[in-house]
RNA sequence: GCCCCCAUCGUCUAGUGGCCUAGGACGUCGCCCUUUCACGGCGGUAGCACGGGUUCGAAUCCCGUUGGGGGUGCCA
């Protein structure tokens, strides 16, 4: 394990549009736990410069997944902090300070260029070279001992495969008179890229360097002066004092021009000079070779909640995407996290999201968890599915308390309690009508009638003296398999096949009513 | 096209040159337990992408190939 860090700022810079997905809380999970690993302070920032498309929904969203999963921030919304406020939308004279700044320091220019003007550009670009590679291998068939051509046509193609994409640099050295012939236009302010080779040491993946020559020169604000997520991002870093910075791969190729222009802000005097440490975690991937999209069910974290996960087994699970607590084991809690937790342990390669596995991790700290915690846990949705009042009445609690025995071991996620639970609380068995018709035939029935019987003589009513009397009646008496004798009651009592242990369900039930639901399947 | 990243069982991973005829987990298959379902227990299945090098020795280091992914004009 390496040493503790002093000092360590991290922070999680969500944009707040659409549903929190699972991307997002596993970078925000390994943000978090790299800084209470080192004792540092986990900032919460909200990058909603998007005015399109940020949503007050989906950051109240973000704010609500967080709290549940236990990331708690030190620096944020609703929090406050020394470096307020969190919000970019509140932030505009910053970002205008360091405009005007960057500009007077000659680092940025103004860019005219319109979309058509840059297809054009590209459009003859692409065409020159077609053409000189046309003529350099016209000029080679002609003088097939010459050298010097063969090298040429070599080196044409390199120029048209070496061709840029992106924007092309047109307005990096306006003349005046130049200037003059766009009055009137818009412009967009565009970070002048320095030459040169630009590279850093990845915190997940080690030496990462670019040539600048493939990073082209990239609009830092609109032409109405709002500035992107290009200029605040590092803007905020630098004056928020961000130390290490752990994002997704998809920022990976967009660090050099960070880099270039923490310089430039650094020689303007803005933030504190240092340029934090990157750390570029891997992919989290859907089905198929694709990442996990926002639009992707499965990538909802509000899902994952509704769909009876627990926080520590979501957490749990996504801490494994990319990183591995121990060589023999997988289940963990947070504390165990935050104590192992080292970014230089994290893997390039990228993770799929196995629900499978999620669910059994989930399972796991289901069982770690007490009755009374998983009690708990598991009332909202019993209510939410109206098992039992909301509030609960002190009849229903009382029942509950003594049915969460039977089912705490038995279930994976918690919106598996209802459906187990229903049976004793509704005061109509909810038939399931396949169990209904493979079970409770005429053999069915007449099991269910010798078993009323058996039950009728009883004179106390617990679960050993149940299963003695369904015992000998069924299976010794009437020598019926003990599948085949407790099916039909089972279905009788609980209305499906598959329930909680029988004879621990009918003493809980009672004599009256469990008498009465085989009397009213006898009809 | 160009640039960049990645590559161990179906999936997530352990492995940082000899402890590896590659360990764990999920999945899957079989068995046991058993009143159903689960839980639990036992066992099986399956992997170092390929080719070169370096080395006494390579899953581990280097190069290449292949494959996958990402970025690429005013989204974050």
């Amino acid at each position: 394990m390496t040493e503790k860090l002093e000092n360590v700022r991290v922070r999680m810079a969500p944009s707040p549009t659409g549903s929190p997905h699972v991307g997002l809380a596993r970078t925000a999970l390994f943000n978090w736990a790299f800084a209470r690993h080192h004792g540092g302070t986990f900032v919460f920032r909200v990058e909603d410069t998007d005015k399109e498309r940020s949503t007050e929904e989906s950051l109240t969203a973000i704010i609500e997944v967080f709290r549940w999963l236990g990331l708690d921030w030190d620096e944020g919304p609703e929090v406050g902090g020394a470096y307020a406020p969190y919000k970019q939308s509140e932030r505009g004279d910053l970002y205008a300070d360091a405009l005007a700044r960057l500009r007077a320091g000659g680092y940025t220019y103004d860019c005219y260029c319109t979309t058509e003007e840059l297809d054009a550009r590209h459009e003859v670009a692409k065409e020159a070279a077609k053409a000189a590679i046309t003529a350099a291998k016209a000029a080679a068939a002609a003088d097939p001992e010459d050298a010097g051509l063969k090298a040429k046509v070599d080196e044409a193609v390199t120029v048209l495969k070496s061709q840029v994409l992106g924007y092309d640099g047109f307005c990096r050295a306006l003349t005046e008179e130049q200037v003059a012939g766009f009055a009137g236009r818009a412009a967009v302010v565009r970070f002048r890229m320095p030459e040169g080779r630009i590279g850093w040491d990845d915190l997940v993946r080690q030496e990462i360097s670019f040539d600048t020559k493939h990073v082209p020169d990239y609009a830092l604000a609109r032409p109405n002066g709002d500035p992107l997520y290009t200029l605040v991002n590092p803007v905020d870093d630098a004056l928020m004092e961000i130390t290490h910075v752990l994002r997704g791969e998809d920022l990976l190729s967009s660090t050099p021009r960070q880099i270039a222009l923490y310089d430039a802000l650094a020689a303007v005097g803005i933030g504190n000079g240092t340029t934090p440490r990157f750390g570029h975690l891997p992919y989290v991937m859907g089905e198929g070779n694709k990442k996990l999209s926002k639009r992707d069910p499965g990538a909802s974290l509000l899902g994952y909640r509704e769909d009876g996960f627990v926080a520590e087994g979501l957490l749990n699970y996504l801490a494994l995407l990319g990183w591995s607590v121990a060589a023999d084991r997988d289940v963990f809690g947070v504390e165990e996290l935050v104590e192992k937790f080292d970014i230089a342990d994290v893997n390039a390669n990228p993770a799929r999201f196995d629900l499978k596995k999620a669910e059994a991790i989930n399972a796991s700290h289901l069982r770690l968890l007490s009755l009374d915690e998983i009690t708990h846990r598991v009332l909202p949705f019993l209510k939410a599915a109206g098992v039992v009042s909301d509030p609960v009445s002190d009849a229903d609690a009382r029942l509950l308390e003594l049915a969460m025995p039977l089912i705490a071991e038995r279930i994976n996620k918690l919106t598996e309690a209802p459906e187990m639970l229903g049976f004793l609380f509704a005061d109509e068995v909810a038939f399931d009508a396949d169990d209904v018709a493979n079970v409770l035939d005429e053999d069915g029935r007449a099991v269910v009638a010798a078993s009323r019987e058996a039950l009728t003589a009883l004179t106390s009513w617990s679960t050993a003296d149940i299963e003695a009397a369904l015992r000998a009646k069924l299976v010794e008496e009437l020598g019926i398999k003990p599948k085949n004798a407790f099916g039909p009651v089972r279905v009788a009592i609980t209305g499906r096949r598959i329930s909680p242990p029988l004879f621990e369900s009918l003493e809980l039930l009672g004599r009256d009513v469990s008498l009465a639901r085989l009397d009213a399947v006898l009809g």
